[in-house]
DNA sequence: ACGCTTAGCGTCATGTTGACGATAATAGCG
DNA sequence: CGCTATTATCGTCAACATGACGCTAAGCGT
């Protein structure tokens, strides 16, 4: 029997709606390889550390967050030989739903740190295989969406039917009807409570409060436009 | 910078339609750890092989087929430490969704191979995290049914519209009724194509003959029963 | 020929969704 | 203050989807 030693990775997909558009933490890595490029923040697992929790370390590293703060789980694992010019390197991809952050600060390995919007990144910008990664997130987070109730998760503890509908808009890059879209939230069981409050957000109606409902499977789902 | 220096495995849940079970391929460890456990089948990833192929390398071995032949996807890394006495493993554990086959042949460091029916597994039954592994491997199946035309992963190559919704009773635990499932099945864009051809199951009309379609996802999705 | 079973098609009542009307409540302007 | 524009909430209508179940077609066994 022959051991395949490697070294494993995590990489962190860290999404967030800033200004209006659907952003991901991006390093300026400051070391080779790939210097001066930009990548997903991530960091290699420590011996005596499960998967999760060094995900989480990097989050909190990179944003000082927990992950309870937001929604955190498992992507996929990367193990393509040569993907790493430092030898054999797996990672593990992690993906966080996030509401909105104040400027990040870089880990200690980079050399800048920055919310990007995700459509402004060129295909084959990112170091490794990161262009991959950052797409199988968005992706994940796109369908999570249509089933969870996850979307919420870019909210603040106390969102507007608005705000929801904000951010499905922004993720999934569509319109939506309010009138519709409002049924449907507060409608579908465990989506959203009230919280009682109102606020006025622009000119207009002053609008309820609500916040993340029990639920953690949305029936009958909310299915994006067929493709 | 440390390096974390870790062994990678390949893990498969590799799941069948035999005798109206969802059944499970499992090993019986003949060297240790965990020595006449039943365990999942796997094994270490070579230095220059991809994860995939790692696992497909595995699926041939264990089975004779390849992953075409069947669905085959990741379904999550495993790496608590002290999961594998041996020292510092990680697991990438695949997914199989199989039509039946004959009986396996046990891989190089197997005492022996069986298909089980899932629910015959006791808790703590396997080796390693392998429980966790098989109930989260099972669920993701029962998910991929609802949104996806993969039911039709574990059929033959040409299947009866009750072939189907045999699977789909199987493998979700459930009665469903023949005359809504038939609807739905023939008319969902794209999950199944007639072949022109028929056949006599048992007794009763002849029924006729049905191949996988185009279609990736379902739309609407064939959601289980409300839980 | 009859009874039973399975396959395929359809109806009915209920629920869901896309399109959109209407009212409520604000901001801004003349 | 009245008007316009905008946003929030609620609802209606038509089309579609689904659970329950009737009916006919086509076999097998007695």
């Amino acid at each position: 029997m022959t051991l395949s030693v490697v070294s494993v990775t995590v990489d962190l997909v860290l999404l967030t709606i800033r200004q209006a558009a659907l952003q991901v933490l991006l390093i300026r890595r400051g070391i080779p390889p790939y210097p001066d490029r930009w990548a997903l923040p991530g960091g290699f697992v420590l011996p005596d550390e499960d998967l999760g929790e060094a995900a989480a370390r990097e989050l909190r590293e990179e944003t000082g967050l927990d992950p309870q703060h937001g929604h955190f789980e498992q992507l996929a694992t990367y193990g393509t030989p040569g993907r790493d010019p430092r030898g054999r390197v797996v990672t593990v991809a992690y993906l966080a739903l996030l509401p909105d952050l104040p400027a990040p600060v870089p880990g200690s390995d980079a050399a800048g740190a920055q919310w990007r919007p995700a459509a402004d990144i060129t295909p084959g910008e990112l170091a490794f295989d990161h262009d991959r990664i950052l797409a199988d997130g968005l992706e994940r987070a796109r369908a999570k969406l249509e089933y969870t109730p996850l979307a919420t998760a870019f909210c603040p503890p106390e969102f507007t039917v608005a705000d929801l509908r904000a951010v499905y808009e922004t993720v999934w890059r569509t319109r939506l009807d309010p009138r519709n879209f409002h049924r449907k939230v507060t409608g579908a069981e465990g989506f959203i409570e009230p919280t009682g409050g109102t606020v006025i957000r622009d000119r207009g109606r002053p609008a309820q409060l609500f916040r993340r409902g029990p639920a953690t499977l949305l029936h009958p789902p909310l299915l994006r436009q067929r493709v």
